[in-house]
DNA sequence: TATCTTTACTTGCAAAATGCAATAACAAAG
DNA sequence: CTTTGTTATTGCATTTTGCAAGTAAAGATA
C-alpha cells in the first residue's frame, strides 16, 4: 500500500480513489454492467491502456475490484466489486446528482431522473442489484 | 473552461474535482471552518502552495468558490462556498463514511459518529449550519 | 500444425501535473 | 521606510498522464 497523507477518512478516500478514472471504472461496473478490460477500454472517456491496467491493478490491490478468470470464457478475466466496491455506491450517485445539476451538458436520463425524485430508494435498489450478482 | 470528456454527470464531476486535493480544501472550509489560503497551508496533509493557488483558482473558475477581501483584515482574502460549493456537502460526508469504514487508520471523530446514527440528519444540519453564513 | 483472432498487457516517449524550496509582491502596521 | 503578514510566483526534479505501437498467450480456424 501507499503512503497516507493524514488519518482524515477522506483524505484517505482520495488517496485510493482521487483521480480522474478510478470512479469511472467503479461507474462501468456497477451502473452499466460492464465487466472486463476490453469493456472498458470502450467507455466513451476513451481510457488509455496502461492507465487502465494501472488503475485495475491498484483497485484490487485496494480490495475494491475482484479479479477472476472468466466461467465462460477461460482466455478471459472479469472484474467485479468486493463490498467494499459496492460501498462506494452512494458516492457514484451523489457525484452524478451533482454532474448533472451543475451542467447544462449532461442531460439526466433514466437514472438521473430516478434520483431527484427518489435518491435514497434509487441507492436502495442498486445496493439490492449489486449484493445478487456479486460473490 | 477546459474540454469535457464526456457528458456522463460523473465524468463532468470528475473533470472539475478529480484529483487528490480539490476535495479537501472544500473539506476544510465546509466542516473545519477555514477560510484564508493560509489556513489551508496549514492542514495535515500539507499542500503546496503552487498547487494550493492553482486548486483555489480553478474551483473559483468553476463557481464552487467565491473569493472576497476580508472585511476584518484588508489585506486578506477569505473563500467561501457558493450554494455550487455547499452542494458538495453529501458527496464530502459519503466519503467521510466510506474512509471511515474501511480504514483503520481512520478513527471516527465526533461528526463520523453521528454520520454512523443518522447520516441524513448529519447533511441537514451542516446545510443549515453552511447557507446561514454564506452571501 | 500453422496462422488468425481475441483479450490483456507492456513499452517508449512527449506532455502535463505534482512536490519541494526559494523568492517575490504588496498592503497594513509600526 | 522598514517590518510583518498574507498571498502568489518561479525553477527544477519527479511522477503521472496521454498516445501510439508492439508483445504475449489462449482459443478458434483452416
Amino acid at each position: 500500500m501507499e503512503k497516507l497523507r493524514s488519518d482524515c477518512p477522506i483524505s484517505c478516500s482520495l488517496d485510493i480513489f482521487g483521480d480522474k478514472w478510478s470512479l469511472l471504472i467503479i461507474r462501468d461496473i456497477m451502473l452499466r454492467g460492464k465487466l472486463s478490460y476490453s469493456e472498458f477500454l470502450e467507455s466513451e472517456e476513451k481510457i488509455a491502456t496502461n492507465i487502465l491496467v494501472s488503475r485495475l491493478k491498484a483497485l484490487e490491490a485496494a480490495n475494491i475490484l475482484l479479479k477472476q478468470v472468466s466461467p465462460a470464457n477461460k482466455s478471459k478475466f472479469i472484474y467485479s466489486l468486493t463490498e467494499k466496491g459496492i460501498d462506494l455506491l452512494p458516492i457514484i450517485i451523489e457525484m452524478m446528482d451533482w454532474g448533472a445539476k451543475y451542467n447544462a451538458n449532461c442531460p439526466r436520463r433514466e437514472v438521473g431522473k430516478k434520483i431527484q425524485k427518489d435518491k435514497a430508494g434509487v441507492i436502495r435498489e442498486y445496493y439490492k442489484k449489486l449484493r445478487k450478482t456479486t460473490t
